[in-house]
DNA sequence: CGGATTAGATTTATATCTAATCCGGTGCCATAAT
C-alpha cells in the first residue's frame, strides 16, 4: 500500500475523516520520512490533522507543545471523542496525580499524545523524562508563538530548539495559521528546523469585506466605532488595545469585555456563551481568540491598530468562518500607533546580562538553563531572555552534555553584543507597525495588500474593500514588471531584501536586516537606490 | 507616543486652563498564604 492509501486510511478509520487533501498528504508523507515540516494553513483545515494521523503510524508517542492549557485540554478532549489512542496533558494545573498518572500513561504507551506548554520543557526533569519516552514526533502547535512571544513574554519558545536537539532531534512539526515571511524564519531558525518542507496555502477570505475608517479626533473614532457596531449584524468581535478601553466600550455597547486581568471563572464564561451565541458582542485585547473556532461571526472591528499585519490577519480570521459575508473594519487614528511602538520596545536589561554573564563565566562547567535560572536573582522570564539574547550574540553554546557554556567574553562587552541584538529586534517590530500603517493609509486594494504580505498573489484588485468601492485601487495596479513582489533585490544602505508590494509610484521590501521599508519609485529610479539582483 | 488623571494656577466661578505624572498586552509556573 502506498504512503497516501496508508495516510487516508487511517484518517477514515481512525478520525473519520473520509479523505484528506493533497497539501495535508504531501506534509504527512514528509513527516513519515523523517523530515521536517512548516505548515502555515487557515483554521478549520485540518491543520491538527497532519501530526494525529501520521502519529499512528510511527513507533513512539507524539509531543505537542501548545501554548495555552486551555487549549491542551480541547485537544485532549477532541482526540478522547475518536477512535485514536489516548491523550493526555502534563501542565500546572492539574493536580500531581494526574500528572504522574499522564506520565505513566506515556511511558507504558497507553497514551500517545502528549501535550505541554514550552515552559515545560525548560526544566531538567521533564527533559530527562521525555528522554526515556523518545518521542518520534515533536509538534509546535500555534508555531508564531515562537516569534511573536520568544523574543520576551515567553522566552521558553525560542529554547524550543535546544529541547528538540536534545530529545535527538525527533521529525519536527511547527504549525501555524498566520505568518508572514520574517516570522516563518525566525519559526525555522529558532526550532532549528532541518530544511524543512515549507506547506503555505490558501489565504484568501473571498467571503470578508476588509475595510478601513479613518478618524482624525480620538472622540469621533470613538462614537465611530458605537455607531458601526450597534447598527451591525451579530454576533461580532470588537478588539480595543487596552484593558481599560475594552471595558469602557463594552460598557457603552452593553457588550462584555475580556482581557488578562479578568478572573479565570469570568474569562471561561464570556468564551462559552460567545461561542454558544448567549453573548453578542465581546470586546477583547489581544487576550481573546486563540482556539476559538464560531463559524458564525459576523464582524470583527479593530477600534484601535494592532501592532502587525500578522496579528491583524489572525484577528480578522475569526470572522465568517461559515463562508458568509462577515466585515473586517478597522478604525484608524496614526496616533494609535505610537501605544505599539510603545508595547513592541524591549526594555534591555544590561544589569541582568551582566550578571548572567559574570555567572556563566565563574560557572565550573557547562550548566543547564534551570541550574543557571537558579544561580541568578532574576525572575526565570528574565534570566531566559537574557540567556536568549547572549546566546544570539553568540557568546554562549549549548555542549555535548546538553549543558551551556560561556566563552569568557568581558560581561561588560557581552552586554553590548546584546544590545544590538535586542535593537535589531525592536527594529523589525518597529518595521512591522509601519507596514500596518500602510495598510491603514492604502489606496490600494486592501486583499492584495494582505496577501502579498503573506507571499499570495492576487492579480485583479479583489472588488470586495473599500478603496475597490471607492475605485482607487484600480488606479494603483501596477503597469510595468518592474519590482514585482518576490524580487530579490539590493539597497545601497539596507543590503539585501525582498520586495512584497508593489504600487504605482511606491515598493514595499523586506531587508534581511532593516525590516519592512517603503520607498518612492521616483526616488528610487532617480539615485539608484535599489537594484534587482 | 498619546490619553487620562491629577495638582496647581487663574480668570478668584460649584470654573476652566496648563503642566506634570502615570500608564499601557499577551501566560506559563512556583510559591506563599489561607
Amino acid at each position: 500500500m502506498s504512503r497516501h492509501d496508508e495516510l487516508r486510511r487511517t484518517a477514515r478509520d481512525t478520525f473519520g475523516w473520509p479523505d484528506l487533501r493533497d497539501d495535508q498528504l504531501t506534509a504527512m508523507a514528509h513527516l513519515l520520512d523523517g523530515g521536517d515540516v512548516l505548515a502555515v494553513m487557515p483554521t478549520g483545515s485540518g491543520k491538527s490533522a497532519i501530526y494525529q494521523v501520521p502519529a499512528l503510524l510511527l513507533d513512539g508517542p507524539t509531543l505537542v507543545v501548545s501554548p495555552l492549557t486551555a487549549l491542551q485540554r480541547d485537544q485532549v478532549g477532541q482526540i478522547e471523542d475518536s477512535d485514536a489512542p489516548d491523550a493526555v496533558a502534563v501542565n500546572s494545573t492539574q493536580s500531581a496525580r494526574t500528572t504522574g498518572r499522564a506520565w505513566d500513561a506515556v511511558t507504558e504507551g497507553d497514551a500517545e499524545y502528549l501535550f505541554l506548554a514550552p515552559e515545560q520543557l525548560a526544566k531538567d526533569e521533564v527533559l530527562e523524562q521525555l528522554d526515556e519516552i523518545r518521542p518520534s514526533l515533536f509538534v509546535v502547535d500555534e508555531a508564531h508563538c515562537v516569534s511573536a512571544w520568544g523574543h520576551d513574554f515567553r522566552p521558553d519558545y525560542l529554547r524550543l530548539g535546544h529541547a528538540i536537539e536534545r530529545l535527538g532531534h525527533p521529525r519536527v512539526l511547527a504549525l501555524t495559521a498566520t505568518a508572514g515571511g520574517p516570522v516563518r524564519d525566525d519559526i525555522v531558525e529558532h526550532l532549528g528546523l532541518r530544511d524543512p518542507l515549507r506547506v503555505v496555502s490558501g489565504f484568501d477570505r473571498p467571503n470578508l469585506y476588509l475595510a478601513v475608517h479613518r478618524a482624525t479626533d480620538e472622540k469621533d473614532k470613538r462614537a465611530a466605532v458605537l455607531r458601526w457596531v450597534r447598527e451591525a449584524p451579530k454576533p461580532g468581535l470588537v478588539y480595543a488595545a487596552t484593558r481599560k478601553d475594552s471595558e469602557r466600550y463594552a460598557e457603552e455597547l452593553g457588550a462584555v469585555a475580556y482581557h488578562a486581568g479578568m478572573k479565570a471563572a469570568d474569562r471561561k464564561r464570556v468564551h462559552d456563551d460567545f461561542l454558544e451565541d448567549r453573548v453578542e458582542v465581546v470586546v477583547a485585547t489581544s487576550a481573546f481568540g486563540m482556539g476559538i473556532d464560531k463559524p458564525n461571526v459576523r464582524f470583527v472591528v479593530h477600534a484601535s491598530t494592532p501592532e502587525s499585519v500578522d496579528s491583524y490577519y489572525q484577528q480578522i480570521g475569526r470572522a465568517g468562518r461559515d463562508g458568509e459575508r462577515a466585515d473586517a473594519l478597522l478604525f484608524y487614528r496614526p496616533e494609535d500607533l505610537g501605544l505599539q511602538r510603545f508595547l513592541t520596545a524591549r526594555r534591555f536589561d544590561a544589569e541582568g546580562i551582566q550578571e548572567l554573564a559574570e555567572t556563566l563565566r565563574e560557572q565550573d562547567g557547562p550548566a543547564s538553563p534551570q541550574e543557571i535560572d537558579g544561580e541568578v536573582d532574576q525572575s526565570h522570564r528574565r534570566a531566559m531572555n537574557n540567556l536568549n539574547l547572549l546566546e544570539q550574540s553568540g557568546l554562549v553554546e549549548e555542549t555535548e552534555q546538553g549543558g551551556f557554556g560561556y566563552d569568557g567574553t568581558d560581561p561588560g562587552e557581552a552586554a553590548e553584543r546584546a544590545a544590538a541584538v535586542a535593537e535589531h529586534r525592536t527594529k523589525l517590530d518597529r518595521s512591522r507597525v509601519e507596514v500596518m500603517r500602510e495598510y491603514a493609509e492604502a489606496t490600494s486594494c486592501r486583499r492584495q495588500f494582505l496577501l502579498g504580505y503573506f507571499g499570495e498573489t492576487l492579480d485583479e484588485p479583489c472588488g470586495f474593500c473599500d478603496t475597490c468601492d471607492a475605485g482607487t485601487a484600480q488606479d494603483r495596479a501596477p503597469s510595468d514588471g518592474e519590482f514585482q513582489p518576490g524580487t530579490n533585490v539590493r539597497h545601497a544602505e539596507w543590503g539585501p531584501g525582498q520586495v512584497v508590494r508593489r504600487e504605482a509610484d511606491r515598493v514595499t521590501v523586506l531587508f534581511e536586516e532593516a525590516g519592512y521599508r517603503s520607498l518612492s519609485l521616483p526616488a528610487v529610479r532617480e539615485r539608484g537606490l535599489l537594484t534587482e539582483e
